[in-house]
DNA sequence: AAGCTAAAGTTCGACACTAAAGAATACACA
DNA sequence: TGTGTATTCTTTAGTGTCGAACTTTAGCTT
């Protein structure tokens, strides 16, 4: 009963023993990726909080400056890319509209639609994040090189393309988010 | 008001206009990183709901494997492993008790303490999930030759290193989970 | 021993998210 | 023009998670 958590390879090993068809390479591959995920947003998450942020308005901020100027988007949007239900949508807004980070008004071409916008104080909440969030990104990156960054980058990349662009292909194994 | 979604460089492109400092290598591959977390966490949503599994009962199976035979952990090791609170644990375990996923008893060296450990049904879950998930892993990594799986493999985990043996260093960047 | 402190897990209240039903608007077609 | 259908968001009820207080046990100190 050690306290201490398995590292990467130890897992596989075990996961290996227990299903002996599993391929390591892959395998390796994609838990390492979803452990860097949690531990980038753990360090996300405290820098958040440091600036009065919770996770969920970080999502959303980041979804209104993706969009560029003028920093528009529609509730139903947001929350597909985000993987959200609507009404989880109109919670995160209704909250977000308290503290001033964005505006929710009608739209005029269809008046059931609704058009959240990004606020002055928004913004800049953004980019306050994005300061501190780039030096411990800087940092995690670190140790490679800028040719290997820049391979890195590639590949992820073309996993990413992989996976976003599978509209339920034949064996119905990747899927999409919208 | 596009509804279609940024792509990774037009995400990278509009956040360089807002803030001018920011090093476009590094954020591709954190952004990368992050998009294909949620795409491959999408993905095995749908493959344990067909299996009648919910992703957090998925999460403590597979800290309880990984952990090796005899498969027991104390409840506080599987919580601070998965970045949850005790209290959240004692429900989940509550659940998949109820499930005949796991059992708890009492730890006899400790009687404060409980031993999660896996059942036969929770075992076979894990394998019927890792037959599923490996396919789709597989297809995920489709484009990547062998030579570059490694290579993908072992930058990830340098990263990974550097995440995960950071206590607390100086400046408080990196953070750990523990 | 007795009492203090620390550690582990459970209970409780508040809040966020989901699924499903509901309300309002736009659009197609008779 | 009127009706039916689809779309978008909101509301409601149920569930999961968190923070904090509480209970039980272990170990240390005197």
């Amino acid at each position: 009963m050690p306290d201490r958590q398995p590292t990467l390879d130890e897992q596989i090993a075990i996961y290996q023993r227990e299903y002996r068809d599993l391929d390591p390479q892959v395998e390796k591959v994609v838990n390492a990726l979803s452990r860097l995920d949690r531990r980038m947003n753990v360090a996300y998450g405290r820098q958040l909080a440091t600036l009065g942020l919770s996770s969920p308005e970080w999502e959303v901020l980041k979804e209104l400056v993706m969009a560029g100027s003028p920093y528009q988007l529609w509730p139903g949007t947001i929350a597909k890319r985000l993987g959200l239900t609507p009404a989880a949508m109109t919670h995160r807004i209704d909250r977000m509209f308290g503290q001033d980070l964005v505006t929710r008004e009608r739209d005029p071409d269809n008046r059931v639609r609704v058009i959240i916008g990004l606020t002055d104080t928004g913004r800049e909440k953004w980019l306050e994040v994005m300061r501190k969030a780039s030096v411990f990104e800087e940092d995690l990156l670190q140790d490679l090189s800028t040719t290997e960054r820049t391979q890195l980058g590639e590949m992820l990349t073309r996993l990413l393309r992989r996976v976003e662009h599978a509209q339920h292909d034949a064996g119905g194994r990747l899927t999409d988010l919208d």
